[in-house]
DNA sequence: TTGAAAGCGCTAACAT
DNA sequence: ATGTTAGCGCTTTCAA
């Protein structure tokens, strides 16, 4: 079984170049003048030898390991995959590399992972915890490790957040459909009352109120986060006295559940009953209707993370706080 | 502006601890027997410091970096994402890490960044090209660095290759349909001759084969790949003569474009003409009728990928093929 | 224009 | 049970 060959290192090429390592070190770097032939000397010495740099003794020198970590609860999520595009989007071109974790949403998993990634010296941290705490991230703040938060998070010293405006796209979606004139308004949203969900119905609240409409506690209906949880809460809304002539569910595979239901009774969409949801997933273009829907930019998302990491690694200070919204993709459902 | 601290080492626990370098690397490790009261000292200086081990440092003596690069065409690509997962899924529990790098299918990029996971001297590679070449790992190989590349390659010497059995795959999904009494298969597949979509087609002759089916070219349709070339091959199919009472898509979006035609048409599937896909993407389940489809575990390719890795890394030699199949998912549509 | 040598933080002979 | 010290491969003063 062939070993693993000790690769060769800066100074078998300066012993092949008969120069010193500091020659063949500036010869890389440009950082200082070399002659011609000296030069061409090293660059066949290397040639020969197949030298590769050894980036790990670099990073132990400059403190740097052009890396940053991206911490998710599962990557397997099209919104953190589209989040780790963005930021490679970014980094690949600055010559850093992302490393990539998933937690699963376990918090003892977080620990472990923000930890080793400061054992790593990664030179920054993209974080995305499922609970509402930033205690995970304190020890890669603490170890002076620029750290950026993903979603729904307030700001904590030293961290920055990303997160979407879920409040403003609960209200523009309504508005959309205020626009096209529905006024009974119905919204399946999660048995949950707080996080994005709530804040969705919050906009969609303050939408109806610009636009005069009284609010109706019958329409919000809970149901669980699912595609049974949208049939299910799409008959109740449609059981009603006066059932809504449009409907917005807190995300897409609710709405899917939704279309579900109005497939079963008859209805037209989006004649009968609009229908619309969030977050874009590919499914949505895909399905018959094709759903109406707030798409969060997820990629963007991730490139703003990577600039932010980026220019804090550079020196600039944390910004506590960025918001980023959410458009609509207008499509047959509603 | 805070400058980022140097975080304390090794030498600032000792000195703090007033115990040697060498005590408290053994103390960390336990390579070594260390008195309880000395151990006991070490511990409340690296507490009193906030001491966090540099990896880089250890990785600069082990030469091991615990680091695995995933180079993929696409993060975003759902296949690559599941992949990305069942890597982490072994990687994680191992303290190894994986670096995620999207080549965008570009030639010049792929060898960039194959080039700069050797500088980073990651322990292995899991490459997975766009091309049918394996030119761009071959600097990896020559550096002794486990690699295995993922998909339709054929195997080359020193690096291991996983792909999925199209052939079987393809020939499994028309041996369901024979087996539920079809005689009539239409094929939509893609337009080139060659790769992972002719092997389903050849899978699916040789099936026809198995049962005695006489082959009928008129029955296999080249349509491009994507929704509406699906919904063109099927036109194409059912205006025949003598129309498919089934329908083989080589893949999923290809498939949702044939229901797309079924639906216009008013056929009831999979009564009037059943209809099969490949992938499994997350949309089979959610549109309607939901897709038969065969099953590629990703997730589990990614595991095996990891496996094999850790294997190599730890000196296995390599074994240059592995073949994992798919398995069927039997929804509605078939 | 070029070299010598001191580290970056850690591990592991080789002592004691 | 504990300490001294030589590197791992590189960059960078400091000198020539």
């Amino acid at each position: 079984m062939a070993r693993r060959p000790r690769p060769s290192g800066i100074a078998d090429v300066a012993a092949r170049a008969g120069v010193s390592v500091t020659t063949v070190s500036h010869s890389l770097s440009g950082r200082r003048p070399v002659a011609e032939a000296t030069r061409q000397r090293v660059a066949e010495a290397i040639a020969e030898l197949g030298y590769q740099p050894n980036e790990l003794a670099r990073s132990m020198r400059s403190q740097r390991t052009n890396t940053v970590a991206l911490i998710v609860p599962d990557i397997t999520n099209p919104f953190y995959t589209s989040v780790a595009r963005g930021l490679l989007d970014v980094l690949t071109p600055a010559s850093y590399v992302g490393i990539v974790c998933n937690t699963d949403a376990d918090p003892e998993l977080e620990q472990k992972i923000v930890q080793q990634m400061i054992t790593r010296r990664v030179d920054g941290i993209a974080f995305s915890g499922y609970y509402e705490h930033h205690d995970d991230v304190a020890p890669a703040v603490a170890a002076g490790i620029p750290t950026v938060m993903l979603g729904h998070h307030s700001p904590a010293p030293g961290v920055d957040v990303v997160n979407s405006d879920d409040h403003a796209s609960g209200a523009d979606a309504t508005r959309y459909l205020l626009g096209k004139g529905h006024r009974k308004i119905g919204f399946i949203t999660a048995p949950a009352g707080s996080g994005a969900p709530a804040e969705r119905v919050r906009g969609y609240q303050t939408a109806l109120s610009e636009f005069g409409v009284p609010l109706n506690n019958n329409l919000v209906v809970r149901a669980p986060v699912g595609r049974d949880g949208g049939a299910e809460g799409m008959r109740a809304l449609l059981d009603q006295d006066e059932p809504p002539t449009a409907v917005i569910c807190t995300n897409d595979i609710v709405a899917i559940g939704a279309l579900d239901t109005a497939r079963e009774r008859g209805l037209q969409v989006p004649d009968d009953v609009a229908v619309m949801g969030f977050d874009d997933i590919e499914a949505a273009r895909l399905i018959t209707p094709q759903l109406t829907t707030m798409a969060y930019a997820p990629r963007e998302i991730g490139q703003a993370v990577a600039t932010i990491l980026l220019n804090r690694i550079d020196g600039a200070p944390a910004t506590h706080h960025r918001r980023r919204g959410a458009r609509l993709m207008v499509r047959e459902s509603a």
